[in-house]
DNA sequence: TTAATTATTTATCTTATGTTAAAGGATTAG
DNA sequence: CTAATCCTTTAACATAAGATAAATAATTAA
């Protein structure tokens, strides 16, 4: 749980007992590629770190599957709109490799809140810098055409399209996957 | 600031003191219609609340004005991008009726998380809440289509479109003022 | 390794939305 | 109260993206 606590040092210092309880409320997950680690329906109740692997958020409207986000490496998952209502979610978590995950228990995780406030701090401050990425990422969806959008990703993210199936792209984007094959074949 | 604690008590109860402590760092502050409470550029440093009236947070793109965001009375309004990082906001926030607001500091605000980790608890349970809200917006941005995304502004939030110019609210939907208007002529 | 499946591209046609311009309404300021 | 400004709609045309279908290309499983 190295890369975790590494991760943790970005937001918030923690104290070898707060580190400790975490410890105790995680667990190491290794998934096979194209396994769901959370299913549609039901409810968020681990937050994931990925220690390798890729994985997305994903959903269907009207039947069509639709990538919401894509998540690497070092980074935090959770399907929030679930996490912090305590409604199921009608999204899944799906991983794209062979990936190996920590698994903390959320609601674990939330009553050690009021034992160790330094842990409630570091959540505030991950889920915090979490807005602010979709708060942006609404900016990148309003006004960009289709083009501007798979531009925009192939400069800021160019690890998804080296390592996301197209298709999962396309629907991250807003768009067809024939709508997408015909923007990278240059228009 | 009745209505504030009145909106607090939604998501965490606070003690007298607390209380008090956010009444010290906090002002009531009328602006009129149509003038900038913050301006573009400026480093979010202010939490407000609005007690009367409806503001947007809006930026250029290209030289257009793009409304990211409306927020009517009994809401929290900040600039997170900003807010969160310490970096100048590329966004304004402008009242769209004469408005009374309260100015909370968002400075000493942060400061209050020491000394009152149910302000902190507070807060945080806040901008989670908005947080799950921006998350549903994107769902609502992906794959749906312009007349889609009119109807359900209209069933969901139809005090947007009572006390909105059309041309903002075209923007929001990330449409042109134009479109806006085909879409509501009935097609 | 080959067959089967899955992913990507290409082509054609259709449609929604953008662009520009102009006219009609509504609101605001003097 | 009137003129000036701003907001909204309508029209005509251009274009980006959707839908469907079929052809390649790449992966996976037997």
């Amino acid at each position: 749980m190295n890369l975790l606590f590494q991760y943790f040092k970005q937001f918030n210092t923690l104290s070898k007992e707060a580190e400790a309880a975490i410890v105790a409320i995680s667990s190491i997950v290794t998934i096979k590629k194209g396994k769901d680690l959370q299913p549609i329906g039901h409810t968020c109740k681990t937050i994931y770190f990925i220690n390798k692997g890729v994985a997305r958020i994903y959903y269907f409207k009207d039947g069509i599957d639709i990538t919401e986000s894509f998540f690497f490496e070092n980074n935090i998952i959770a399907r929030v709109e679930s996490l912090f209502t305590g409604k199921p979610s009608r999204k899944a978590i799906q991983v794209l490799e062979d990936s190996e995950v920590v698994a903390i228990n959320a609601n674990q995780l939330f009553k050690l809140y009021d034992t160790f406030p330094e842990i409630e701090r570091l959540f505030r401050k991950i889920f915090e810098a979490a807005y602010v990425e979709t708060v942006n990422r609404i900016e990148g969806m309003q006004f960009h055409s289709a083009e501007e959008r798979y531009n925009a990703l192939l400069s800021e993210a160019p690890n998804v399209l080296m390592r996301v199936p197209l298709k999962y792209v396309a629907s991250y984007l807003g768009i067809t996957q024939v709508s997408l094959s015909r923007i990278r074949a240059h228009r």
